[in-house]
DNA sequence: TGGAAGACTGGAAGCGCTTCCAGATTCAGG
DNA sequence: CCTGAATCTGGAAGCGCTTCCAGTCTTCCA
């Protein structure tokens, strides 16, 4: 293409003829399959090589009903969701495993009608091999067309009210309980929470998991004050939270992003943290790090949502019948609890 | 695939048969190709509405030699400099622009020498229409094997030591000069730099940006301390700036999380920012507006940057001859200085 | 009303590769 | 030196779709 040159790439025929053989067996040399004999072997090898010959992925495709790529599809409101890191994190996961498969990433923002629209003819088409679907939204048309679907399909969480039949998710529940558990053993008495949209799973799945733990304790579980995973989000939440309960001295946040968020409205408002109030967070991102003070967070395996997800999905497309998996959470102790 | 019905697909012949029309026709109408008359393109629609066809991709791709997918690769050490938002933000704009051409967007992590081989194949073997290439390594194996590659390539900032064809870049000298005058304008004189690995274009544009105004100020430019554009490593960084050079007043980092880690080992040493020294970043990232204080920094437009290549690269596709593009930085004035 | 321009139509030839299968070859054992 | 098994080989039939092209059928003008 730099050159200029059209330059027709070679085919197999040309192949096959350089090396005076006949299709069939440069076709089996290249796939290494049995029943060529070595010099037929070497022969077709160095036609491949002296033609620069590399066999055309569609024609393959084709021929072999198996297309080489699986599509990570991230639903969701709007294509900024998708600027969140944890994504990334979940792609280098999935895309590690799938190079090990030997099968191309498609990465799909599903974030408008139309996206989904062609996703859903993805889903029908044989476009892909399989597909992984993340961030549905409630009632998101994905889960109806996922049903439907001629090819297999792994979901990354698991979408509100539709029990998908495979899935990789993170043990949300849990996580949320030790968190809050966490806090109590503190000493904290007046807990909060900053949760996720609750028409989300995961944000329902912290909620109830801080809820539970609150309860279990005997203290009384305080209405959430609902974020969007954003800083900001964050940041406005803890206003209310302070502006309802000003003598509140623990604050669960359902995400770093907002958990970071919280930390900045506190110290703004000049309580500290955590001698005041107790912050922890969820999802352990760079943030968390960073954040000051560092944030006492829940950790949950993003990469390994990832990898797990893009590994169910080449066990079902290679016929074979995994089974659903919740991933482990567990308590990173930092500064700010 | 979810009720396990295998359910074979049903094939454009099946369509052109329940209409009672060739294959030809009922192709036509797919397409929506004029030579068809309305009674029978209405036929066909029903039929295809009635069988749920979806028209095969692989077999499209194969007759029309289109594959109908774009890449976007992105090189690096080790595939955790995905994690950096940047690229993110890339790929919204990438996907964006796609999109509107009708094209799927495949993601390459191409970390290893392993997945360059696989990128290099790509290039090769028309198993896309088009390659985006990002984040390349001084002398990485892919800017040669972009140059004889079948299909247009597009460059996301240049490469070192290699002068691409058709690239998008940003005005990193520019902008880099601009934080520099403004620290100057500010009336500091004893100005340092945090800049990137010096083997990248970027690296080493920002650094220039830096030295030229600098100079161009009459003032001493220091020798860079250098990062990788972590926040570790910016914060790593500053200690060993302040430690050779305890009078500094002002810094340029030239990446936002490096800006945001030089601020942290400054709060942790006790030192005010701005007031004994200002701080300014580029990139434009959220963790620049989120960190305290927030980071006067350089934007640049990422998104558009993804957009543009994508844009370029659908023009070289469809046999245009577009030129390359530098698009423009500003600062963003925050309270680090 | 003849005929040419134009609109439709469907047969057939690919696109480049895999794979089945029947025939050819090889080779060891008898 | 012959026979059956094991191993190779290449012809041919697809995979599902696009598109060229040569006919057929309309139209419309002179």
């Amino acid at each position: 293409m730099a050159q200029g040159v059209p330059h027709r790439p070679s085919t197999l025929d040309e192949v096959a003829e350089l090396a005076g053989v006949s299709r069939s067996v440069a076709s089996r040399v290249l796939n290494n399959a049995p029943h060529v004999s070595p010099a037929k072997r070497e022969a077709v090898e160095r036609a491949v090589h002296r033609l620069g010959y590399v066999p055309n992925p569609t024609a393959r495709a084709l021929a072999t009903r198996q297309v080489g790529a699986a599509a990570l599809v991230v639903s969701g409101e709007d294509p900024s969701i998708f600027a969140d890191p944890f994504f990334a994190q979940v792609i280098v996961g999935a895309s590690a495993a799938l190079e090990e498969a030997e099968l191309h990433l498609m990465l799909c923002l599903a974030a408008s009608d139309r996206g989904r629209r062609r996703v859903g003819r993805l889903l029908r088409s044989k476009g892909a091999d399989g597909v992984m679907l993340m961030a549905l939204r409630e009632d998101d048309p994905l889960a109806r067309m996922a049903e439907e679907a001629e090819i297999p399909v792994v979901f990354g969480g698991r979408p509100v009210g539709f029990d998908p039949r495979w899935y990789v998710d993170v043990d949300n529940l849990g996580g949320a309980r030790a968190a809050t558990e966490y806090l109590i053993s503190l000493g904290r008495t007046r807990i909060a929470t900053i949760c996720g949209r609750l028409d989300t799973e995961v944000g329902r799945a912290r909620h109830r998991g801080y809820r539970d733990a609150m309860l279990a304790a005997g203290l009384e579980p305080l209405p959430p004050e609902v974020g969007d995973f954003t800083e900001s989000s964050g940041a406005a939440a803890m206003a209310a939270l302070s502006a309802r309960y000003p003598e509140l001295d623990g604050v669960f946040a359902a995400g770093d992003n907002m958990g970071a968020g919280a930390l900045r409205t506190l110290r703004d408002a000049g309580r500290r943290v955590p001698a005041d109030v107790a912050v922890i967070g969820f999802d352990d991102l760079a943030v968390a790090r960073i954040a000051d003070p560092p944030l006492t967070t829940v950790h949950q395996p993003i990469e390994g949502l990832g990898r797990e997800m893009a590994r169910m999905l080449v066990a079902l497309i290679s016929g074979q019948a995994p089974t659903p998996l919740i991933l482990p959470t567990r308590l990173v102790i930092r500064a700010s609890a």
